[in-house]
DNA sequence: ATATTCCGTTTAATATAATTGTCAATCGCG
DNA sequence: CGCGATTGACAATTATATTAAACGGAATAT
């Protein structure tokens, strides 16, 4: 999100030291600084006090904000955001970008050995595909199952029932693709 | 603000539960349930985990907000937000709405005995105009001085330097309007 | 040179948000 | 009815944000 640098950026576009603002805020100069270096997520009580005071609105910053966010076109390794709750199963799933605002969702998957995504077939809109990049992994797609090894691929339409297996021993790592974005 | 009320709507607009809700954002239900209730503020972070479950984007979320609180027509005594930092020198500044998103600004001012705005006279934009409810107060315009009692009221061009001192013995009590608004 | 002021950062203490576990109420279903 | 499942709410604990105070750097004045 970086809240902390868009903060910064509009404070400095209007002239405003750390201290000034926190004045008008109610705030504290120290709290500022913690949210400007990304180091705490303010309360959203907090942040608004912060923008009443520059004068923005918050659903301004948020335009502007998740505007830059779109137009962000390169990533880190950390970056990428982990979507998999709690990495049920041994199973990661890293998101590139936000896909909230984008036709496009693009996945650095990674599935510990014995990682299973569970029977429970959840068939979305769209189509997905994706290439095996380390180790191996069944998959299954409408009844049909193949064992995938590193340089592997697949392609489907989403609304078909789908799982994912590690039977090996290795954990597996998949990049994969899907349009429209699931979550 | 009212996030709560908003999030609770949106919520069940999808038809989620909050504990569904909370296991798609990685939180748990009885944050949901603080959240909805308006008892705590949410962290920005936790706020963007409920939205990107439901999903729906920050800016979109404050825009349909804040829209809401526009068009807000009545408001409860209480509900006038306190915009004087920390009530400072016996001054007490209510104001009604949300001045971000209106061309006037009404407040509700009460003076304690020996409060004082002080002599630093900033000078913004536009006009302002006030009549007083109860008690009196010493009003200085551009050099000009005058005691104002219950009923009386004043209007001036804001640009004129202006101080409000409250040299009697009980509170003083005044309704007044500005435009455009100022922080 | 050396205070002086203003800036942003950091740390320890405190206030607040979030979790955990539980509760009563509600809704179907047998 | 009576049972199990699901709902939103709440109290106590834990985690986190916020404060208050101090620090060091940079610019300006004495």
């Amino acid at each position: 999100m970086n809240v902390g640098d868009k903060l910064r950026a509009i404070r400095k576009k209007h002239g405003l030291s750390q201290r000034e603002l926190a004045a008008k805020a109610g705030l504290t100069n120290g709290t500022i600084s913690l949210i400007e270096k990304n180091r705490t997520s303010p309360s959203v009580a907090s942040l608004k006090s912060l923008l009443d005071a520059i004068p923005i609105s918050m659903a301004e910053f948020f335009t502007i904000l998740e505007e830059d966010d779109s137009a962000k076109v390169f990533y880190r390794a950390q970056e990428l955001t982990e979507i998999s709750p709690s990495h049920q199963g041994g199973v990661s799933l890293r998101q590139l970008g936000n896909a909230a605002h984008h036709a496009l969702q693009v996945l650095h998957e990674t599935y510990e050995p014995g990682a299973d995504t569970g029977p429970e077939f959840l068939s979305h809109e769209g189509e997905e595909a994706g290439v095996v990049v380390r180790g191996s992994i069944e998959v299954t797609v409408d009844g049909a199952v193949s064992l995938l090894n590193a340089g592997d691929g697949y392609l489907f339409d989403s609304r078909l029932p789908h799982r994912f297996r590690n039977i090996g021993t290795d954990p597996c790592e998949i990049v994969s693709a899907c349009t429209p974005p699931s979550f």
